[in-house]
DNA sequence: GCTGAAATTCTGGAGTG
DNA sequence: CACTCCAGAATTTCAGC
């Protein structure tokens, strides 16, 4: 990675874990002064590094009480379907959407308040990717040990 | 939910998609005084429904080049491996594990510098699982759309 | 990348309904 | 009891070096 140092990287460690750490502490942690790291983080979110800041929360305080992945396996493989995938991203339900190899080729997590309302979405999949849906494999999250570096701790939600 | 009103849920929802947000901005999301949702955020935290704060970092940028999930078939599918998920889930490549339904039970997302990493990381599985373990499915993930509520725009990295 | 000063935010306590 | 207000502390931010 060009333009990016140990410094830089640093930065970036210690972000996925601590989102919510200032300024002044992460500059006493890499060795800065609270204005360079300022510098810095913003020319990682500049150069695409730092997609964004997230709190992990338990969906359960959300009344999501249901949350699954969806394992879709298509009869296309390329980026046409490139187009679709992007407005399944932007649905609200969808917490993480990623291609893969394998058969199974989109892995789709998302949260939902009850059995109900997944049935919809799995239809409303369906809809979406039309006739290139070959398949979908629903499965329910049953425990969550740890999400983006996170600990969830007892694994208990 | 008991003790969790509309409010709180808002800002469960804000926090997760915009974790860096001030408590300020926050406040006047929600219509409270920054003080107030200071102490709903504790409140939030210190119940559990906040596990923490995470950066969506894009892995090339800290020449993790190789992201993979893992799917593992267990023999066992009751909590007795529960100190074994925490272990793996503690180490520094996993960046997600998950208990799920179905044949695959646990699933594994972790990040690498190269292929070889990959390999070892499979049979440190194979290891900490020992006969517990049926099988492991590996694959590789080309591209992410979405990650935690936080977009990825363009899908590359 | 640092310094220093100004603007903003954070934070804890006192006060209000 | 949760919220607001307010003042002091900390952080952020931006200028100039």
């Amino acid at each position: 990675m060009p333009g990016i140092d140990e410094k830089d990287r640093e930065i970036l460690r210690i972000l996925r874990k601590e989102g919510r750490i200032t300024l002044t502490e992460l500059g006493k942690r890499v060795g800065l002064s609270p204005a360079s790291v300022k510098n810095r983080v913003e020319k990682l979110e500049k150069l695409g590094a730092i997609k964004g800041y997230s709190a992990i929360i338990d969906p359960a305080f959300l009344d999501e009480y249901v949350q699954a992945f969806f394992e879709l396996k298509l009869a296309i493989d390329d980026h046409t379907i490139d187009p679709i995938l992007r407005r399944v991203a932007k649905l609200d339900e969808v917490q993480s959407l990623y291609r893969r190899s394998g058969e199974r080729q989109i892995l789709v997590r998302a949260s939902f308040h009850d059995t109900d309302e997944v049935k919809a979405f799995a239809g409303r999949l369906k809809r979406l990717f039309g006739k290139n849906l070959e398949r979908v494999e629903v499965t329910l999250i049953i425990d969550t040990f740890k999400e983006n570096w996170v600990s969830c701790e007892t694994g208990k939600r």
